[in-house]
DNA sequence: GTCTATATGGGGATAGAC
DNA sequence: GTCTATCCCCATATAGAC
């Protein structure tokens, strides 16, 4: 057999593997022995490749993120070009923000419902590997996109555009995390299959939030 | 020692030690020998009172989202009242949806915040048990909300409806989830302590969303 | 009701042959 | 690069004394 073509091969199945597993059962309950075995190799084949299982999540997580944000970042400079020396278009920032991720998330049939899945999940896990592996790859676009946001709602304080970007950030991950819960819920009448239905009734809810008058609302009497 | 008096602090310490160590290393994460040593108990005492790990995970759900759930029920009500034959304003349906737990969640020091954390992010859970456990505890509600948002909201079809309450139930469950990743990214600038302040921000940026205009936004050229 | 001690199984990681 | 066999630890759950 060629082995270096069979390297790959391992190694790549390996990813698959430990993407549907953390999926499904989440990182602690994903084993080494069930990855490997859906892997068709071995715990040693692992280790060899990965080193560890904190390791081999890292890897799950940067293969397809890392091509996600760019395209974020991509439509992000579009839209700012488009614009010219005026602010973008709200609508079209947060297509670029949510649109890649939640179009990987829903329009593959296996690779992206996983990996959206555990990425909708790592920002607010408990095992502290997923987060902040994430957070790394994230750590531009963050900073991008607060300027941008800034520059298009100019008249919103610095922590309201904040806690607005949180909400946002919010309904992003609930969805593309919580396909499945929506299909148990709601299956008869919702369809999680339609792509880019969702990512424009996203943008029309969060344009609108995003752009919410800031002191129309009284505080209540009582809470 | 009085028997009868030992039994509750034992279940409660249990109960305690529990939700702190979920919210903190994840259901998987929490072993039984860790939250028995946290209550200052041991595995066989655990055993004796709830059986197995998973009763005392749906315990520690069910402990505190029956009176978070009744107070939203209660402000729900008091909002159908208040409105008569119309229907109730948006603004006091997003309140009592989300006013309470986000409430609970933040102004309590140690219960609340660890109970929130878990709520936040069994939805979206790999492990069944706190889903299952959760939504168990919610039929009602989601019933009830449902019919208040679809009298609100009369000219919304139902799937755009359901979709946008999809969307509020995700910044719901990654604020009261994420205070943590809040004050990681955003410590120095946003204060996670202003309960009311987080509550009244929400109600703004998800009234405004939930009556965003239906087609105002034409789909893209392209994706 | 609460404890110590233990049964039984599964976890990650590795040694060493091929 | 890949395998089998194994080390060692920790998990849940239980038995049985008090």
């Amino acid at each position: 057999m060629p082995a270096t073509a069979v390297v790959q091969d391992t190694k790549l199945s390996l990813l698959d593997a430990a993407e549907a597993l953390i999926a499904e059962h989440g990182l602690a309950g994903a084993s080494m022995r069930a990855i490997t075995s859906r892997a068709g190799t071995n715990l040693a084949a692992a280790n060899y490749h990965f080193g560890t299982k904190e390791e081999l999540a890292r890897a799950v997580i940067a293969r397809h993120f890392g091509p996600v944000n760019a395209e974020r970042l991509r439509l992000l400079d579009e839209a700012e070009r488009e614009a010219g020396v005026g602010a973008p278009r709200l609508e079209s920032l947060v297509r670029a923000f949510v649109g890649p991720v939640v179009r990987f998330g829903q329009e593959l049939p296996d690779r992206g419902r996983h990996f959206a899945q555990i990425c909708g999940r790592a920002m607010t896990q408990p095992e502290p590997v997923l987060r902040e592996s994430l957070l790394g790859e994230l750590a531009e676009a963050i900073r991008r996109f607060r300027a941008a946001f800034t520059r298009a709602l100019p008249d919103l304080p610095i922590e309201e555009l904040l806690w607005r970007i949180h909400f946002m950030v919010g309904a992003m991950a609930h969805t593309i995390a919580g396909t499945q819960l929506i299909e148990e819920v709601h299956g008869d009448v919702l369809d999680t299959r339609d792509v880019d239905g969702i990512v424009e009734r996203m943008v029309r809810f969060l344009s609108a939030a995003l752009a919410a008058p800031i002191s129309e609302t009284p505080a209540p009497e009582k809470g």
